[in-house]
DNA sequence: CTCGGCAGAATTTTT
DNA sequence: TTCTGCCGAG
């Protein structure tokens, strides 16, 4: 036997061996599944059965596609180059510039980003004269791509489906979006699917095409598809059905993007004769966290249920649960942890801490900044998604893609150059009148004369330049134009100008980006990457603690996981329960368990019976899922603030603290219409309307309001 | 056209 | 507390 067969357990092997026909792999955290998925991949190509171009692998993530290909190439001795493994949307993208005229776009087309999106239905929203306060054109965005997620094209929605927003008008709303978007020559995220889903399904010849070359397909992480990807899938794989699904019920978190569990649940009738093989031995936490994972995740209903069985023998250190008096204090108490570990010697980046929404890495940064303990926050603030970033890529948009309006209007007065609002407006008019892109708009309107001023110079100027720089990408590459648009648009001198305390981060960050480009090869694939790739490369070298979302963390481990704010309504999150109803708050528990099954030996869980809002204090409760860890598994404690100095209370049964006696409140009423409120600011006031957890309140003293519930009380 | 100051509202997760 | 968007003055 192949020793790289021989290094898997009985079930794993399986998994690996069973490569005809349609096969599920329920694989439990931490039970070998990106081992399985790699040794699969590498076998079909050592036994001979396709050749590395006729395997088609598809991840979730490009990191999940980074250590996919590294893994294969480690187990195939050599470089893994030709393959088609990357997530849906790369290689859709990949698909579809291959044959983008069959889909009406030229093959240099734009992929819009959330930002741009939301630009863009501004624009026709305002169009449309609706009042953007009152609907946010990122509701809409929302919208549409659900719709998108459900593999829905503007003809397919039914009335029946367009009742939330502005009164049955996003429909008509996306129709425009979607014309919009076929004139700028752009695609947002979710049409890299579905134009891939229509030409395929237009094509029989493109269809027929691509079932032949790939001869298997792997996708990771199916519990996460959505029906446009199940779609894509689907049709890819009908003919042999060679398809292989590794994913976990229980590790499904990302319905409010369109996940459907479904999915997987529904594999066997969807494939019959499917053969499912179950991944049971977690190798990698202790049996005290499994069982604390175990007992957490059996509160779910609709599981297709699995008994994860520890691969390791020591029962290991019990979960801990501590009860803190406020925010500042569970800061504290994780800092000081984290400190005396690493006095014992353990490793910084071995340890994690994750929470339930991005804000809450705050407290933990300040604390650990002041402590001088590094940390590196996983998927924060994400480098193309900065000001200068965008804004350079702006310019690189554009030259690559003249019709890129998108681009155009935000570098067009950038840095100023006296185009401003009334020039813009004169502009916008013209390239609709003539059905053109702004850029040729300014040039005819120039030529006619019709511009004068400032803005007359300061156009005819930016059109020179960007003929200029056009000339210098094709002589001399991308690099060397990127340099040169930066240098000669005069952006890099604004920030030079700019004394604020982060324009020379931002210098360097403009820096950073020429160099990151300079490891593509065209203009156009470094755009690709950049809309597609949207992580921060971290050097996972330096010894840091790890600052993320539980979202973030899946598919990570690390030796040691603190789990702060476990408390109703930040943990499980109001907003996800009363958006998913009971759905939701199973969907929480296995972001719970996703959280804890990511600690190999200690896991360090906890909660404030009080946390800063803003300015003010607000009471918390625990979280129902710490009453639903089992007492076996957990050593539950009490720490009372004292002086400053945490004193941790004698470990009783549950914890001590007064705090932790009220009762939980009943599930957040609604306030009805009619209702009497009291605001801190606003003061007291009549509700006129309700819808979830958005009131609109007549205040008697400050006038008609829209806030959130939480901001009101009874009054 | 640009800039500075003020008012008002804010909390989810991301390919 | 922090951000965004609007408005008025220069």
């Amino acid at each position: 036997m192949a020793d790289y067969l021989a290094r898997l357990n009985a079930e794993q092997r399986l998994a690996v061996e069973t490569l005809d026909g349609p096969l599920l792999v329920l694989a439990g955290a931490g039970t070998g599944k990106t081992r399985v998925l790699t040794t699969r991949f590498a076998h079909i190509l050592l036994t001979g059965r396709a050749w590395p171009s006729q395997v088609l692998a598809v991840t979730f993530t490009n990191k999940a596609a980074r250590e996919m290909r590294e893994r294969v190439s480690a187990l195939l001795g050599r470089p893994a180059d030709g393959l088609w493994l990357g997530t849906f949307h790369a290689l859709s993208a990949r698909m579809l510039r291959a044959h983008a005229a069959l889909a009406g776009l030229s093959p240099n087309f734009t992929i819009l980003d959330t930002d741009d999106q939301i630009r863009l239905l501004r624009q026709l929203m305002e169009a449309a004269r609706l009042d953007i306060k009152r609907w946010p054109p990122a509701t809409l965005a929302g919208v549409i791509q659900r719709w998108k997620d459900r593999g829905l094209t503007p003809a397919r929605v039914t009335a029946a489906e367009d009742t939330d927003f502005a009164a049955g008008q996003a429909r008509a709303l996306y129709a425009d979006y979607q014309a919009r978007l076929a004139t700028l020559n752009a695609v947002d995220f979710g049409d890299l699917l579905l134009h891939v889903i229509e030409l395929l399904r237009a094509q029989p010849d493109l269809l027929a095409e691509y079932r032949r070359r790939f001869r298997y397909i792997l996708v990771d992480e199916y519990q996460d598809t959505n029906v446009a990807q199940y779609l894509w899938l689907r049709l890819l794989a009908e003919g042999h059905r060679n398809l292989c699904c590794v994913g976990d019920d229980d590790q499904s978190i990302y319905s409010w993007r369109g996940a459907e569990v479904e999915n997987i649940l529904r594999f066997e009738r969807d494939f019959p004769g499917a053969r499912i093989v179950r991944l049971e031995t977690n190798y990698r936490s202790t049996p005290a966290i499994l069982a604390a994972a175990a007992g957490l995740i059996a509160h779910n209903e609709g599981r297709l249920g699995k008994t994860l069985r520890p691969g390791i023998a020591a029962a290991g250190e019990k979960v801990a649960v501590v009860g803190v008096w406020d925010s500042d204090e569970e800061a504290r108490m994780v800092g000081g942890r984290i400190e005396a570990l690493r006095a014992e010697g353990h490793k910084l980046a071995e340890i994690a801490v994750l929470v339930r929404a991005g804000f809450q890495t705050r407290a933990f940064e300040e604390r650990l900044l002041t402590l001088a303990i590094p940390y590196r926050i996983v998927g924060g603030l994400r480098f193309y998604e900065r000001q200068e970033i965008r804004d350079a890529l702006a310019y690189l948009r554009v030259l690559a893609q003249p019709a890129d309006d998108l681009a155009f209007e935000r570098i067009v007065n950038l840095p100023r150059r006296g185009v401003g609002e009334t020039a813009l407006r004169s502009l916008r008019e013209a390239a609709r009148a003539a059905g053109i892109p702004l850029a040729a708009a300014a040039g005819a309107l120039l030529e006619r004369g019709a511009l004068r001023g400032p803005a007359r110079a300061g156009l005819t100027g930016l059109l020179r330049d960007l003929d200029r720089w056009h000339g210098v990408l094709d002589a001399q590459g991308h690099v060397t134009a990127a340099e040169t648009v930066l240098d000669e648009s005069g952006y890099s001198a604004m920030w030079q100008a700019d004394k604020s305390a982060d324009a020379p981060g931002r210098l360097e960050n403009l820096k950073e980006l020429v160099r990151a480009m300079a490891e593509f090869e065209t203009l156009g694939g470094f755009l690709d990457h950049v809309a597609l790739v949207t992580e921060t490369e971290t050097d996972a070298a330096e010894d840091r603690v790890n600052l993320m979302t539980l979202h973030g963390a899946k598919g990570l481990e690390f030796d040691t996981v603190f789990l702060p704010g476990w408390e109703d309504g930040v943990f499980p999150n109001l907003r996800a329960m009363d958006a998913g109803g009971a759905k939701g708050l199973e969907e929480e528990r296995r972001l719970a368990y996703v959280g804890l099954t990511r600690a190999r030996v200690r896991a360090i869980v906890s909660h404030a019976a009080h946390r800063r809002i803003y300015a003010n204090w607000q009471d918390s409760v625990p979280s129902r899922f710490l009453d639903e860890l089992p007492e076996a598994a957990v050593v539950r404690s009490g720490a009372i603030a004292a002086g400053g100095m945490a004193r941790i209370a004698a470990p009783p049964p549950r914890l001590a603290g007064a705090w932790e006696l009220a009762p939980r409140p009943a599930p957040a009423a609604a306030f009805a219409a009619g209702a009497r409120v009291f605001h801190e600011k606003f003061g007291y006031g009549t509700v006129t309307a309700a819808e979830d957890h958005r009131l609109e309140v007549a205040f008697d003293k400050a006038g008609t309001k829209r806030v959130l519930d939480g901001f009101v009380s009874a009054a």
